[in-house]
DNA sequence: TCAAAAGTGTTGTCGCTACACCCATGT
DNA sequence: ACATGGGTGTAGCGACAACACTTTTGA
């Protein structure tokens, strides 16, 4: 194969969220090379001349974690003369959703360190990335209230405590358990899997799923989901 | 002042929308090049290489319109690697509000036609520009609930009743007048200005200005607007 | 039997919607 | 006087928030 054409001053970068241990957690690297050598930055990278600009935090996602086809949504491009020191790149910003289970850390070519790290503990990062990185929360904070992507975060199965874990994590606020369970329920938009938790030394939770199709349905009509 | 040099793979498209005559518009050229002679499309340009990203679809208004300051929104980067048949090029789409009555119609050096045409009866453009005209509109649509952008459509002094017209021509839907009024009023967001219109042939109606201190007091009590 | 989390209803309040008539002004 | 749009109040209903105890299960 011959070599791929990067375009130089454009670039995209990642943010990749996802929900471990009760917290909204994000993925970043150690930069191992100058400038900004030994500071945390998002995972990104240059756009193929001959790639789909949607192609290639796909590609980036892939090489570093191992998965395909997850769920991304483009926050905004950033495009100021000085954003990077060597020279004019302007960068369009992704964030990621992922289920840190079906997550498999790899070390990409370049044996990148790479650290998850909560969202309400992010360092110092290389040039404007945090910026980068609260344009994607803030995206995120908002979409999760008329959209139901934060289902991209769990597995398959998972009970409604953990759903509200999630919603309390993304959201930054507490719900009451006994209206969260109510509007969710009412909204058709989980269906019970039939299965129920095991390996717990509690009373074992009912499993919901995601019913897309129910949540299609109601979109059609015109309703939305709230939270 | 020395040439200028073009990112020649990188351009922005603006969507200018304006309110006239009742109705939601927004402003097109003509080709007059080829590829796509003769068809319409959105008023774009490609970036310079020392000019910040927003600076260009500003530029490119400034050119079109005479307008300086108008408010202008990214919506979002397009980067199919096909979507432009001579070479590749990315596209970040702004759009802006005008007030009508302040514009000034001008031709560019380069003899363009500019039309305005309602939302609703847009032609075919070239290339893939309904696509992100489309985006534009959407996106116009979803910030119109949360934020007070619409005022930017309206001179610095509007009655209710014009108000009123203003978001039902973006939102596409109808509202009761005492219930629009209430909901306007309760929320602070307009003063009452002190004058009342002239030159029409019935009762005059009281005119209103946008009370922004008031806005960003609510957004920092954590209220949101909503129409 | 204890610990830990699952699961479950009711009441009050507030905001939204639906709805029709009189008022002021210019011609 | 008439036509045109300006301006106003209420009642019913539905959605949301606040709130605490019982149940199940495994250790």
């Amino acid at each position: 194969m011959a070599e791929r054409i990067e375009i130089d001053n454009f670039s995209i970068d990642c943010v990749i969220f996802g929900f471990d241990e009760g917290k909204l957690k994000a993925l970043f690297i150690k930069r191992n090379t100058e400038p900004d050598f030994g500071r945390m930055a998002l995972p990104g990278g240059f756009v193929y001349l001959d790639e789909d600009l949607e192609a290639a935090p796909m590609r980036r996602l892939y090489d570093l974690t191992g998965l395909k086809n997850i769920f991304l949504q483009q926050v905004g491009t950033f495009g100021k003369t000085d954003r990077y020191p060597l020279r004019r790149v302007i960068t369009v910003v992704y964030y990621a959703l992922v289920r840190v289970a079906d997550y498999s850390m790899r070390v990409g070519d370049d044996a990148l360190e790479l650290h998850w790290i909560p969202v309400n503990e992010v360092p110092q990062m290389a040039f404007d990335h945090n910026e980068l990185f609260e344009a994607a929360l803030t995206n995120l904070q908002e979409q999760v209230h008329t959209t139901p992507i934060i289902f991209n975060l769990l597995p398959k199965f998972f009970s409604l405590s953990e759903l509200q874990e999630v919603y309390e994590a993304v959201t930054m606020q507490k719900f009451d358990k006994r209206n969260f369970r109510k509007k969710i329920l009412k909204s058709t938009i989980v269906k019970d899997s039939g299965k129920v938790q095991s390996n717990v030394d509690h009373r074992a939770a009912k499993l919901y799923k995601f019913d897309i199709a129910a949540y299609n349905k109601m979109l059609r009509k015109g309703l939305f989901f709230s939270v």
